[in-house]
Formats: structure tokens, sequence, C-alpha cells
DNA sequence: TTGTAAGCGTTATCAA
DNA sequence: TTGATAACGCTTACAA
């Protein structure tokens, strides 16, 4: 490989020219510049990006830790962030944690002796508290999106999830729907904690009791939201709403199951608008997070230093499930 | 941050004695190691990783080039090979080209510039051949998959995509479709043209015309997959065997508007057994790439320093699209 | 405008 | 078994 070292010799110059004149520093004349320049070109030197990023003390990596990449959430906010980092010069450095504590506790510890510029985190959903990450990451920036913590320092990029819970809540409720049931996530989770309130409010401000039996926590794949949707059939409830996309589809398998034909049965409106989402039938009524947007978003408050809380608008998005004048299988 | 110098002073021997005890080296004292460990522990010592790759010449970062991150495929290979680089303590630097040839070479060029020990690639569409890889890589061990250029040295993971496209070809005969069209890819890409050469077979086998008028190239999104199926139902076609899943998809969208029924109007089996097709109505017959276990086995070459080219089955699973027994939407 | 020299943190070679 | 020294390739005061 050649090195600036090879480039100087050929000149007849030293190391140190060739760098300055290869990073544009104005002190050096224009003549060597380009002489420097076309040499590099001849020889087909590229910049040994290790070595320069350990004498600068800092890299141009920015690492992202997500659950799971092939979720189609988080590789739209990967998506998101990548476009924009990389029109700034970084890369991405991406790691799953599979929702485990321990692989994302690894995983920032790699991402730190990297010395990355800067780590952008969901956390996995057994993390309870933040503490893992102080410790780890000391004075690397750090940027949370979607599943935060709020007692830890730095950016945060959340989903409007109150105000989103609310309004498909609403929605079910304007739409006719007499109890309302909920998949509920994790509390341990702030994301979750805050859709659940969401939900709360909106029975509450339409005079509808909250009822705790009919909230069924820690239901975010398939198979749980089968089963606590069934118990919320039995349960008396015609509607539900579900803080993730993945339950809500756990929950059309019960729907057939009881051979629900329309959302006169049955209405349900889930949060992520998963691409299935529009496809499946019924099609889901969703709230889309835009997780795009977020990663741009988390990605630019890490360039322009931002260390306050943004918060993304979810869309909600009619579809059939939620659709009384629509039959699922006409 | 605490390094191995700090570590040394401390203990008042050298920092190479620190390096050896904390490489495992056996040539380093029983007491000194782990007196090096405990005040490596006490001092929160972590390596710098970026010095040690620069000393030891190479690192331990596997890049991934992947057309597009957010696609199933993909993100399904980028897990598995994740999953094995990780056991074996490398990570995984992501780029996407979003299919254009320049961030292909770009991102090749990047990942060089890190000196990655390997990368692990598949082509942007638009790549007519492997010239840039060549010339940007060097010596750096290259694995692709799924869209590769069989010039291109090193190890190459494929799918079974003659013999895929030959079964879901064969399907759609056996299940009584006279007419059968396809979608097919660009034929700039190796992966594309043995489907069509499987599709192909598959109809000269049961003694079935090969008709280029019905073969609509360049189709893999869901737009053109659209326009194509339009085209292929006027041609009198009542099949198609599409080479991706999005263009299924597209396809399906045509369907819905000439108002056809079931399988039995028009039958499809699509390439790549994205989450959607199980989901969506109707269910989408697809031939399982297995991408997870491609990423696996890209991972595992690289690892085992494999230059060979290894396929992959196809596996056709057998949904709506192509049941004539089942009406889609009864 | 260019050169000199030192150093980023680690590891490898050689000598002790 | 350990220490001294140099080097990986680059950047940056400082000096010329």
């Amino acid at each position: 490989m050649t090195t600036i070292t090879d480039i100087a010799k050929a000149l007849g110059i030293t190391p140190s020219t060739v760098s300055r004149a290869l990073a544009g520093n104005p002190r050096v004349k224009e003549e060597t510049r380009l002489a420097v320049k076309k040499k590099a070109e001849e020889l087909g030197y590229e910049q040994n990006v290790v070595a320069s990023n350990l004498r600068k003390g800092q890299s141009r990596i920015v690492g992202i830790v997500v659950p799971r990449i092939h979720r189609e959430f988080f590789s739209n906010v990967i998506g998101g962030a990548e476009s924009v980092l990389n029109k700034a010069g970084y890369n991405v450095l991406i790691c799953q944690t599979l929702e485990s504590l321990d692989a994302e506790i690894k995983a920032l510890k790699t991402l730190k002796n990297y010395r990355v510029a800067a780590v952008l985190l969901s956390h996995a959903i057994n993390a309870k508290n933040g503490n893992h990450v102080k410790e780890i990451l000391g004075s690397t920036p750090l940027i949370q999106f979607d599943r935060v913590f709020p007692d830890l320092p730095g950016a945060k990029i959340v989903g409007a999830n109150c105000e989103g819970a609310y309004k498909a809540t609403m929605h079910l409720i304007q739409s006719g729907y007499k109890r309302i049931g909920t998949l509920a996530g994790y509390m341990t989770s702030q994301a979750y904690v805050e859709r659940l309130a969401g939900y709360r409010m909106a029975l509450e401000a339409s005079g509808m009791p909250f009822d705790n039996s009919i909230v069924y926590y820690n239901t975010i794949v398939r198979e749980t939201g089968y089963e606590a949707a069934k118990k919320a059939i039995e349960a008396g409830c015609d509607a539900l709403y579900s803080c993730g996309a993945f339950s809500a589809l756990g929950a059309v398998d019960a729907f057939r199951e009881k051979g629900f034909k329309g959302a006169d049965d049955f209405g349900i409106v889930a949060t992520s608008n998963e691409g299935f989402t529009g496809l499946m039938s019924p099609s889901l009524s969703t709230l889309n997070q835009h997780p795009f947007e977020m990663g741009e978003a988390a990605a630019r408050a890490f360039l322009e230093g931002r260390t306050d809380t943004q918060v993304i608008p979810m869309e909600l998005i009619i579809r059939q499930s939620s659709n009384k004048n629509n039959k699922w299988l006409k």
C-alpha cells in the first residue's frame, strides 16, 4: 500500500508537506499541492484512516446499536442516519443486541474501543436503566432514539408516543367501539409507558373507564399478541390498541380463528407502520413513526451537538382493521 | 482514557510486559499477569483497538456492502453474517449503495481505507462488471453473495437460482397453467440470468415454447411489476414467475385491478420469501432463499479462507397465489 | 512555504 | 521472564 512517505520520496519532499497538501492545508504552495495530488493519484494512494484516526484521537465512525437490524423500523432508522452521516463524511458501525442487555453492554464496549465519534442507541428491551451506558461510554457523545432512558445525558429522539396512542385510541372510540383493550409493552421502557398513558388519556377524555384487566402487558411479539387477543375477546372487548405491529399480527391470527369478518366484529390499530401492515388482510390501521426521519434527526443531533429531546410526530393511517364499513374478506 | 502505559507505570513495569500480559502471551509470569489484569480492571482499561490495528496492520472489522439495508433479504444476510463474525471477534461495518455504482465504489474505497479484514459484497444492480472492485480492494479478501461477478476472485455465495426458478416454473406448469410469463431482472446480473435460464429450462422440459415476448426484463420493483403484469395479462398469460418479491407485489396490484379472484384466474410465484409475502392477500408462493444462512456462509467462507462458490438451495413455499383450489378473497 | 521531530497507543524484535 | 527500542502511518507544533 502506498503511504504518504512513498509520495514524499518520489517527489523529494517530506511526509509532512504531503500530509498538508492532501489535507488541503493553505500553507502549501499551489504547485506542490498539485504535484502531490498527481503523484498520489499515480501511485494509487488511499489514506490509512486507522493511522489518521489514531493520531487525531478521533474517528469518523458512528456506532449504531439496535435491538434487531431486520425490523423494518430499525433498518429504516439506520437508513436515515446513514444518509445524513455519509454526507458528513462519517461511516456507520452497526451492532445488534437481539434484545439482550449483555449484548448491548458488549456492543457499547466494542464501540468505545474503536473510539467511535458517537453512539446512536436504542436499548434492548430488558435493559432496566442506563447505568451501564454511562459507565462504558464516558465522554463519547450518546444519542438515544425510540427506546430511551431520560436520566442518561445527551440528545434523545423519541416518537410522540403519548400523543400517537391518544390519537389511535380516540379514533377507535370515535369509530364507535365500546370496550377497548390494549396490547401494552414493557413498563421498563419509557416509550411503552407513554403509549399506555396516551391510551388511558383518550379513554378518560371520552368518559370511558380505564380497566387494567384489559391491559395486556409485555405483549410485543406475534405469539403473545395472539394469546392476549384471545383473552381480550373473552373479556368482552370489541377493539384493541396495540403498542406494536407484530403483536397486532398475532391479534389478527386470533380474529381469524374466531371467524371475524370485518372491523365491526373487532377493531385494531397498531403502532409502527411496518411494510406488511398495509399488505396483509385485513390491512392494519397503524401509527407511522417515521423511522427514516427519526434516524436523520438522530444523526443531525450528533452533528449539531444538540442535547435536547426531539419528538417525532406519529401519523395515524386508517386502513381496514378499524374501518367498520369495510369487510375484510368480502 | 487509561492506556497500557498507565498500567505499566502503576505497577513499575514496562508497557511491553503489560501488552503481553493482556494478550495472554505465555512468556509472562503468572504472578505479573494477574497483577496486570487486576490493575487494568481497577483503572477501567479498555484496549484502543485503533492503535492495535495500526500496529498489527490489520483490523477486526468486516465491511458489508449491500444495495439496501431495509430489504429483508439483505438485513437477514447481514444478521447471519454478524452472528458468525461476532463470535469470531469481528465487527461489522455496513454500507448501503442504494443500487448506485458510484456509491458502491465509494463504499469499497472507504472500507479499504479502514483496512478492513474482508469485504462481503452484493453488487448494485447497475454495476456491469467487477473491474472497479479488483482495482480498489487489491489484496483485501472479497466474499461476494447473491449478486456476484464470476470473474472476480474469492469466495461466492449464491442462491440456487437456476434450480429455484426451474422448481417454481415447474410448479406452475404442473398446476395446469398454460402460458407462463416471467418478470425477469437485469441481464447484467448473473443471478437474474440464471433465474431466466431455469424458467426456460422448465418450459422446454415440459414441451412448452419459450416466448421472449412474455419475458419482462428489468422488472424488479413494484411499479415495473405492475406495468409488466398488465402487459402479461393482455398477452394472454395465465401465470407469472417473478424473479423478485416486490415486482410480484406490483403484479398483484394489477390482478386486483382486473378483479381476479383466485389463482385459477392468474397464478404467480415470486423469488425471495420476504415477510410480507406470507401475510398479504393473496399470500404469495415464494422461493425462500435462506438469506440468514447465506450470510452465515459468507462469514464462514471468510473465516475459513475459502475461495470456492457455495450454492444455497432455494425452497419452494406454496401459498395462495399459485393454489387454484383456494379463492383469494373468499 | 517547507522541514524537523515528536507522538497517538500498541506490538514485535531483539537483547538482557 | 522482562526491558529497551523501534515501528505502524499519520498529523502538528515549532523551527527554519
